[in-house]
DNA sequence: ACGACGGGGGATAACGTTATCACGCCTGAC
DNA sequence: GTCAGGCGTGATAACGTTATCCCCCGTCGT
């Protein structure tokens, strides 16, 4: 995109001559930074509105050091959750006049990230959000610039002191929420199937074996899988085989909807051989049949977090640190008693 | 964000001290514009590494008239379509070394729609992207302002001449062939439940008409739904109720899943007794009972082709058009022929 | 009536970069 | 040996904006 572009957006210059005054009146007039004379303001406004001007943030920021862009780094973005925070950040920075870049990170391979790293900050940007989701957002955060006001989007439940401000949803409230109800139900233990796990912990998973522990039921192996429909799919079709079984809790909502397909596919009927609960409360699993018992996550909620968060940073307020929201679950008609 | 910010990216003239150079032999080493001693140039690399430079792109921009952002203005994000769309524009995008920012315009209202392009437009952008999905975006791309370079994204068929160039999904044809093949499968009509209908046309229900007028078919009045699975649950339980509807083209698919949740709830199974069609081909949607037909659109495509287009405009090449995609019938469990 | 004070607004500089210009040195040819 | 030419490098200017400085003029106090 080298060319020449025709196109010259009117400047200061410009609606300086047509208000016949100096250019850093209309500075002042556009900014309110100081008293200026009503009718030099009036026509300096009727310059703006005839000519359309709008003034050219890459120049004020330059001077002023004052940034209107915001960086969002994520390992994804079509994902539910990802979509609905990404949309919360970009409500959130619309009300405060600043605008939002997304930069993708494809994975957590260091070359890739810093590739991505060094294209989002490329644009002089007031200061970034990764979005914690996977291994990719978790080696983005990691190696952020020093320096760079930086918050993370997440699941974790707490924050590490001395690491990057944090919105934050409490999986593991919500993952030993899930447990204890099923358990309450009178199922002897709960199966997990987990999405691909960024690092060790997974609060979903970790609140999932805490509930099992302190409710003393055995604790089965974790069933690891992808985030999609189809890889839950597979593990239908396994456990429908195994007649120990009969609640599973799984990631997300996608691999609960392969899960159930399988388990369907197999004659297997659900809640009544098998309860099966997903996570993220998508619009459309109210729909299925049956209609999944999950947990509601208030993505858009988690993404004005991280946004309310980053504006703090970027004014200077001291302490800063995180803010943590817990789901709710949703019982719907995919649990029951068991009846195996 | 008015306050300080304390960090302070290293610019060309610390890497040009710390290299004991002049500011412009950084500049050419790192843009290669001119020939420079492999000594100097290897010292500049050195201090760029050290210092972790990283170019401001609101100076180079402001000097060169290079600019690397494109602006993306959408009625939403969140939803299928968009979410995807908007992916396949940052992959291209990332491809190019451009940055994205993605400014949501929430309805067609005029002065919000003034105040999304101005906020998107604020930032230096060399071209803006404009999704037509809905009626927010329809009065966007009229009123993005002369002479920047924009790119409209959309489900028409062809282009008016003088309107932007525009990256497209043939939906007509797409309606068309999804009426086609219910009618071929035996059934009298096809009835049509619409999303919120952007202006007049929308390609899937002007594709669903010409298949039933050049079938002599009878053409039912078309059923106005919102996007959401809600809506379609609603026409699901009207329909439950008349024995004249056998086949049912849906606006998306989430209307087609509450519609089917409705059908089912009233006891009438899909297929036999009424066959669905969705649009779009959400992942899920293959795994419903009975799985969906749908139409398969390419939006991460349409994206890509979007910014191809971007590109060539503001790259100054002549003649930029249109470019069209057909999307595709996916045929699967949820239609058959009449039973009723 | 004269000086001090203050407010409005223009002139100027600066942000970080790249385009242009100018200079000095080295090379090659007479 | 001298001069022309070219190439590599540094100096300078410019992009569009805002911060700072400063001047001018009006007002108020004595």
């Amino acid at each position: 995109m080298a060319a020449p572009n025709p196109y010259h957006a009117p400047v200061l210059a410009d609606v300086a001559r047509a208000a016949r005054v100096s250019v850093p009146t209309v500075s002042r007039v556009l900014n309110g930074t100081k008293y200026v004379a009503p009718e030099l303001a009036r026509r300096v406004q009727a310059a703006v509105a005839e000519l359309g001007y709008r003034p050219n943030v890459a120049a004020r920021s330059m001077r002023s050091g004052k940034r209107t862009l915001v960086s969002v780094l994520a390992g994804a973005t079509t994902n539910y959750g990802y979509a609905h925070t990404l949309q919360g950040i970009e409500t959130a920075a619309r009300r405060s006049n600043m605008s939002v870049t997304i930069t993708v990170v494809e994975s957590g391979e260091e070359s890739l990230v810093k590739r991505a790293i060094d294209l989002a900050l490329s644009q002089p940007t007031a200061g970034a959000i990764v979005l914690e989701f996977d291994r990719a957002g978790i080696t983005a955060a990691r190696m952020m610039p020093e320096g760079l006001p930086v918050v993370v989007a997440g699941g974790g439940s707490s924050r590490r002191a001395g690491s990057a401000p944090a919105a934050l949803i409490d999986e593991r409230a919500a993952g030993r929420q899930v447990t204890e109800y099923l358990l309450r139900m009178g199922h002897r233990t709960v199966h997990h199937v987990a999405g691909p796990t960024a690092g060790k912990h997974s609060g979903r998973t970790d609140g999932w074996r805490a509930a099992l522990l302190a409710a003393d039921a055995p604790v089965p192996q974790v069933m690891n899988a992808d985030w999609d429909a189809t890889s839950g799919y597979r593990w239908g079709e396994r456990i429908a085989g195994r007649d120990d079984v009969t609640a599973v809790f799984c990631g997300n909502d996608e691999i609960a909807i392969g899960l159930m397909r399988a388990l369907a596919d197999r004659g297997l009927r659900v809640p009544d051989d098998v309860s099966v609960v997903g996570f993220d409360d998508q619009p459309l699993v109210a729909m299925w049949q049956p209609s999944l018992t999950t947990v509601d996550q208030d993505f858009e909620d988690l993404g004005a977090r991280a946004f309310d968060l980053l504006e703090r940073l970027v004014d200077g307020e001291p302490n800063v640190t995180y803010s943590v929201a817990t789901p709710q679950l949703v019982v719907r008609e995919s649990t029951a008693p068991p009846g195996r």
